[in-house]
DNA sequence: CCCCGTCTTGGTATCGCTACCATCCTCCCG
DNA sequence: CGGGAGGATGGTAGCGATACCAAGACGGGG
């Protein structure tokens, strides 16, 4: 209060609110004249400059919180050559992928004051070709790829050429010229083996994910690794998947056909994990009594159905968040890198323990 | 050709593109300059103004097409008073609802050129407070309500409280005095029982959803009244459930447990539909050769799983979109309609038939 | 043949904010 | 005690588009 005084920055106080616009929303100038100072300050203030005696910062957020101001985006944008679109060009990740993915994008791109614009795109060259052109006309400088967009050559080279900054985001192994948000999936993939391991479980088996897929083989490899390191183990039985259900349920209907059966399965994402508890149920076994399951991805179906799986989360919002902010720095930041390294991003993941594992059978308690 | 010449409208042909904001981008003074017009009749043509000959418009959309302008978002919400930000106020509907109901929203909201913020939103009353109080610090004018949250009257108190325009999404059964754009749960819900009495199951079983959502209740009624106007019929099997995965898993436990059991079983959504389904698996019974299972939703799940969940589809991203618009029109149009009746618009739903269900064993083929 | 209404088109003034520069004040150092 | 560095503030000029008004062009009725 006396800094306040001091600084003969004093409030007037107008009877009226906002009469300026007569748009009836509180403009700058409103809150200048009502804390007595320029419209400058104020614009100072709440960008957090720091040429702003702490006096004067006060009296203008007062202003602010009383007159409930709140700058208008689309004024700040154009006056500081912000607002650029961002482009987000989804396939058929699974739905809760994408769920996560967009709130996390979003609310990133409002952080940034830019306009994100979703655009939907199967993988065959013509339908990215499509996809491509339609951003180019939005006006679209930079795209976030989820995955598996991300793995597709032909869509990277479509963006390239429209001369789009791109963000791949959760490819498994990408390109050192790509900028990247991602895991580091061999390392999971080992973390998950060992814990599996460190339970007690020795005849392992394993569903691969789709071979299109980088990710697929760096999970196999982390895998393999861990198998590897602890040593002295009966050969893991090995299927190949493809990410989906139904490619879960005929890999564990054949790894649950040999004999002896494997006591836990590590399947390289949550839907073929659900497939494979299904199969265990219908062959009545117990999971994890009779069966550990454990998956990857922490996707909606792992929480969803029961017992709890146990897998590997990713923190899917906040990679898509980084994804924004790298492409916001990139487009703003004008760094046409030279062709060399890209920045990438590795965050981490972390291993979510429900329901689906436990000791084996046999196994001391 | 000919017209254009005739309109006197000639390209010009300056050979650098793009040199006046040095902002990089092309503006409509520059589309002006190129197509020899003024830049308010480059303007009435992108935005579709009739008063505008054929000529020139040709003209000038061939500018637009060599130049690959695209108009600056910003500025034109600036000058036209456009820009709102709409609040999505989310609680935990399912991740695939959610993902799709945002593809939706998103779209809808950029092609009304406004802001579309999200907020996540607990059920409590404190959580509601905070997050209503979040939304109005963001300048937020209006807010799409998605299920579950549209079912509470304390956010709803809330916003209103906070003079923001709404719209509920999927309430089944909504006041009358609150915008809303849903489908006919009572209807949809009726319509698959009929199915399943068409097939020829007579021992039905039904799991309600969750007592705080009145859609539960909607649906419900409508299982009843297919099951009346059949008439004739056993009584139906009726457990609670809650929407979850569990809960109908205890339901499917119960329904399963009485002789005779039924021979189909409608839950009132997918995740209690593939709870069913696992419980009927761990039972050795074959779906659908031994028993029929029916959801709704076409959630994820639903087509997840196999075999494939034969379910209810909303059109949950046109809802999102429908919901949007309407939101951009109370606004823009300033209705506060006198607190009678607000604008309430049913979308059609779609019985989609996958694997789940069949004929009763015993019928006749 | 004039006048007026309708179709087209162009100017001008913002919209709300920030970039940039000028200014003034304060305090420290020689 | 003067000069200068740098903090704190204000003034001005746009950003790129649209709203609104004014003004030509054109054709038909009196």
């Amino acid at each position: 209060m006396h800094n306040v005084e001091k600084h003969k920055k004093q409030m007037n106080k107008p009877a009226r609110k906002s009469r300026s616009g007569a748009r009836g929303s509180i403009t700058i100038k409103d809150v200048a004249r009502y804390a007595g100072v320029s419209p400058m300050t104020v614009s100072r203030v709440v960008n957090g400059s720091q040429y702003v005696s702490d006096a004067t910062r006060q009296t203008v957020l007062q202003a602010v919180r009383q007159l409930g101001y709140s700058p208008n985006i689309a004024a700040r944008n154009l006056a500081s050559a912000r607002g650029e679109r961002m482009g987000l060009l989804y396939g058929n990740p699974s739905a809760s992928y994408l769920s996560e993915f967009l709130v996390g994008a979003l609310d990133a791109a409002t952080r940034h004051g830019v306009q994100l614009v979703l655009e939907k795109c199967e993988l065959t060259p013509a339908a990215s070709r499509r996809a491509v052109r339609r951003l180019v006309a939005g006006g679209v400088v930079g795209v976030v790829l989820p995955p598996p967009l991300c793995e597709s050559a032909v869509i990277r080279a479509e963006l390239q050429a429209a001369r789009m900054q791109i963000v791949a985001v959760a490819a498994g192994r990408p390109p050192a010229d790509l900028m990247c948000v991602r895991i580091d999936d061999f390392a999971a993939a080992r973390e998950m083996t060992r814990y599996l391991l460190a339970l007690g479980h020795e005849r392992l088996g394993f569903i691969k994910g789709h071979p299109n897929q980088t990710a697929s083989e760096e999970r196999w490899r982390g895998f393999v690794s861990a198998v590897e390191e602890h040593g002295r183990l009966p050969a893991p039985r090995v299927e190949q998947g493809f990410f989906t259900f139904r490619s879960g349920l005929d890999a564990a209907r054949k790894l649950l056909a040999t004999e002896p059966a494997p006591t836990a399965i590590f399947a390289s994402n949550d839907d073929m994990a659900a497939a494979v508890m299904a199969e265990a149920h219908r062959r009545v076994l117990e999971v994890p009594h009779d069966l550990t399951v454990v998956g990857f991805d922490d996707s909606l179906i792992a929480s969803t159905i029961w017992p709890g799986l146990s897998t590997i989360h990713q923190p899917i919002a906040q990679m898509a968040g980084e994804a924004v902010d790298m492409l916001v720095t990139a487009v703003r930041g004008g760094k046409r890198g030279a062709a060399g390294e890209a920045p990438h991003r590795l965050v981490a993941h972390e291993l979510i323990a429900r329901e689906s594992a436990a000791r084996p059978k046999g196994a001391a308690d």
